[in-house]
DNA sequence: GTCATTTGGTATAACGATACACTTACATTG
DNA sequence: CAATGTAAGTGTATCGTTATACCAAATGAC
């Protein structure tokens, strides 16, 4: 069954393809409305749908734009990847989905495959600090906006940003459990390479600083040495508990990464005996559904992602459609703080 | 800066555009090494990329294939993407997500938009029993494969499956709650739409019938009258759990129709103040990372999903390069049943 | 009644890559 | 030495659409 194209419509319609090209492309004013029923008629009998690639070809406009996050198996991208679609969709987009593995490789070979498919678009889901392997793509005249990456120093390159207050998420976790009496806080990660990861870090040891606390180094675990984002999420966080919670003088609550990493702490802290909130608060960022559902409730910070989201995929269609050349926009929402029962006072004389 | 073509790479080898083209192809049998090294150079010179919708147009071939899923902001689906993508990648392919929310209407026009972008094959992550929507597409030529769903008598149309058996997932796991002695077993979905959940539902039955025990339909909830789609699966499963354990004679186990819903029957239990598994044992299915981790951790059944996406990957590239028509083929896996602590004996003197 | 304008279209050349038929120049064969 | 073969390419039509330029007929102005 050969296709139908356009060709066939003219024919059928007896009129010629240039026409059957207005009706699809909504010129009707240079047509009477009769032959433009006609034209309609032999469109809807044929089953004729336009061939993508060759109007591409021709207009060198694509209706797609690229995403690029770690992995949709991971729930928080999964929602964003979701968002995203959503946004585009409303903007007549469709959204063309890579799994990077946080790998920088991988991430490139991606970018490239969209450049190859005609995308001028994409959105970064995390951003590795570094993004030269993206230099030639952007220099070509690719568009890419990063969520969570705000305007670098040491950056020649101009990437739009949409994100959350990364150091600010931090600092009302930090600040919420140093009026619980905290003062031995943990803090959980996988390898420190995202710039978001920098940033709640940050967050993390200067809030404590205005406390006239010092952070300690030891507190801090951000994986396995020989670990290259393999391992997932959960199991990173079980890890780090057991590293953390087996010291000598163990942390009294510990800030999670992300709400999945808070998840392996919660069977970490439960593989040790471990009660939770009584002998260990702990907190999660990004309040994923399930967030509301583990026992107890997670005490985690909201990231407005439907509205970063959107302003991403708005940001991003305005680069395509305008020619001149801007510089690069960055739009920064501000995070909540959700405070559920996985955290508590501190208790000086619990049972150990 | 306009976009390097084969025409410049040509210029800069002092070559035809058909040496580049056949440089590009690996077709290096009509050429000098010396040639070809010098074409080389100078695609590497410019940064020359294939134009794929120019390819495309030419050749008919798209290296890309379609993934319809519900949505994968639900972790089961975000795995599975991630798995139809490896595999995809693994045979040269690349995948086009796309989120149907498991409406009909949203699933016909993401798979006319993959036809139109000139996508010959689509895998279909969760399968509606009806494919009417979808019927005149197959008529064109597209080729469709569905997770989980085996032939149907009244089905017309070839699609391929490749599936779990999921009668027989609710049958291990109904026999596995018989053997502790429950009697009373509470079965909680969402609407009953998709083959797998007729499936599983069909297996509990049967099961239970098999030992003697006429299931009692007042026990099976399969979502609010009112809801299409637009709860989450953790809320279904929440309200759910407050329908059934609200009645009279409350079941004494709850199979839930996925692990997703598991957590919300947890979530459920707990707002009632019921003890998992002491008063009450939980299942889910799928056996999702998460099921090891909540506490207490879920008993479920495992889905070989890296093997069916694998199989179902393949066989759709298969599809796509058989030339004449052939049967429809079904390939069911079995799965594993994996028992954890949601699920003890049912006691009979238990303090309510 | 002539000229200018509007209405309702059409013919044709691209877009970038590929396939096929074709051409040389040289080597081999009988 | 003519005939044949082969290595190493090249010329050009083509995929399905759209943009641009063009055209014929009808209408309007004076």
């Amino acid at each position: 069954m050969p296709r139908k194209t356009i060709t066939d419509v003219a024919r059928l319609a007896k009129v010629s393809t240039s026409s059957v090209s207005n009706v699809l492309n909504d010129r009707s004013t240079r047509m009477r409305p009769e032959t433009r029923d006609r034209i309609q008629q032999a469109i809807n009998k044929l089953g004729y749908t336009p061939n993508l690639a060759a109007r591409q070809l021709k207009t060198g406009y694509s209706p797609f734009i690229g995403l690029i996050v770690p992995s949709v198996a991971d729930p928080f991208f999964g929602i964003f990847a979701r968002l995203v679609e959503e946004a585009a969709l409303a903007r007549g987009f469709q959204v063309l989905l890579g799994n990077s593995d946080r790998d920088t490789g991988r991430e490139q070979r991606y970018a490239e495959v969209l450049w190859r498919s005609g995308i001028r678009g994409i959105i970064f889901g995390s951003s590795l600090i570094h993004s030269t392997h993206l230099e030639s793509l952007i220099d070509k005249g690719m568009h890419c906006i990063a969520f969570n990456r705000p305007h670098l120093g040491n950056d020649r390159y101009p990437i739009d940003s949409a994100g959350v207050d990364n150091v600010q998420a931090t600092r009302l976790i930090t600040k919420h459990l140093l009026a619980l009496g905290h003062r031995r806080i943990g803090f959980i990660s996988g390898p420190i390479d995202p710039v978001s990861r920098t940033d709640r870090l940050q967050g993390f040891r200067v809030t404590l600083q205005e406390a006239a606390i010092d952070p300690d180094e030891e507190l801090v675990w951000d994986g396995p040495a020989d670990n290259f984002g393999d391992t997932s999420a959960i199991e990173l966080g079980r890890q780090g508990a057991h590293y953390l919670l087996s010291k000598a003088e163990r942390p009294t609550a510990i800030i999670a990464i992300n709400d999945m990493h808070a998840f392996g702490v919660y069977a970490g802290a439960r593989d040790l005996g471990i009660t939770i909130p009584a002998e260990l608060s702990i907190t999660g960022i990004d309040n994923i559904t399930l967030a509301d559902v583990v026992e107890p409730p997670l005490t985690t910070v909201q990231q407005p992602i439907r509205d970063v989201t959107r302003l991403a995929v708005e940001r991003l269609i305005s680069r395509l459609e305008e020619s001149s050349i801007q510089p690069p926009v960055h739009v920064m929402l501000s995070p909540k703080l959700i405070v559920r029962t996985s955290t508590a006072h501190y208790q000086k004389n619990k049972t150990l």
